[in-house]
DNA sequence: TATTTATGAGACAGGTTTGTATCATACAAG
DNA sequence: CTTGTATGATACAAACCTGTCTCATAAATA
């Protein structure tokens, strides 16, 4: 499998993207769906991903990376507090795909090691923003980190629901999940 | 099969609650999986439930059932507003396993008629409170319903899991998911 | 105690999915 | 144009799930 050779990246990349979608559609997809999906015969996935498993393993990195990629700057620009928070949920937001796939099929992927060592990462510099919106008082100091790790987590599932639905688009979703989160509904 | 039996009633309450959990942990699950954590065979569940789909339409009924039976002291009571949101909260938190089992198996029994009926008129109870909070000067107006109920509901699945990984209990979960939804998490 | 009946274990057929292999074809590169 | 190779189609075996059936056993009932 040559892997300069145009029809191979072709595939390959049609493949990846068909098994966000249809694995973030029903997780216990067959590889029929996401080939088709993908336009491509089921035997060239089996050429391009020894299995299943590795697949979706696959996919995790990307996501992982590719989130990791899209927050990369709040770090740089040394954001912190409420504007670290308000800045992650507009550059995640448009990725919304790639968590959501990500924390659906977790329990496939928590016993990589690659992959754990990563998201561990990510879950660290969540607790350290959430740990200094605290401390900025931006966030109330009473609440537990998991539970706001969670309710994060939970808007980010909902406001890509939204957005799927078309009940609002990217940018407004970015928008309503911020003042939810520190603001709350209420006027 | 004698429904008196207390065998019967035994494999039957097993299975429901096995059903529950099995399905909200993998909406695809086998019903191997069901029976064997009911701790009864497998045939012995095709002896209870005619086939997958009657076994899940069944859990549907009791879902909503349940979840309509904890509601309706709420109305009876004559809350409105912020109040009985408050209230609602509080009184499907305990049955938050059974609120999200019907949301993730939604697309296997959205086309019965009968649970489609009980179902269109919870929501329609929802939006109302939502529109009664709305001219209370509890929600702001410019929020659109269909992102509130998704908040609400996400709100519901995150309490549910931090219920389950013992992050909190039961009251706590009610109480920081109405303060999370009214007021947010800023100080 | 004797009878009824729900159950567990297991066999079975039909369907789907996984992963491998083969072969003719169409595309890329020299 | 000619060679190399990625692909689609297809066949295939092994595994799994579904739904049905049978039979010996254990629990309920009388």
């Amino acid at each position: 499998m040559e892997i300069n050779d145009p029809r191979a990246q072709r595939s390959r990349q049609a493949l990846l993207n068909a098994g966000i979608t249809v694995l973030n559609r029903n997780a216990n997809a067959s590889l029929s769906d996401v080939a088709s999906e993908a336009g491509v015969g089921r035997a060239t996935l089996y050429r391009h991903f020894e299995s299943r498993e590795q697949l979706i393993l696959e996919l995790a990195h990307l996501s992982i990376e590719e989130t990791d990629r899209a927050c990369a700057h709040i770090e740089a620009q040394n954001l912190r507090g409420r504007q670290a928070i308000e800045e992650l949920f507009r550059s995640v937001m448009p990725l919304a795909d790639r968590f959501h796939f990500l924390f659906s099929l977790w329990s496939f992927v928590e016993h990589d090691p690659s992959l754990a060592k990563v998201y561990d990462q990510q879950l660290d510099e969540l607790g350290d923003l959430i740990a200094e919106a605290k401390s900025d008082g931006d966030i109330n100091p009473d609440l537990p980190d998991d539970w706001l790790i969670t309710l994060l987590d939970s808007l980010f599932t909902s406001a890509w629901y939204c957005i799927g639905e078309k009940i609002v688009d990217v940018d407004q979703a970015a928008n309503l999940s911020i003042t939810a989160f520190f603001d709350g509904v209420g006027k």
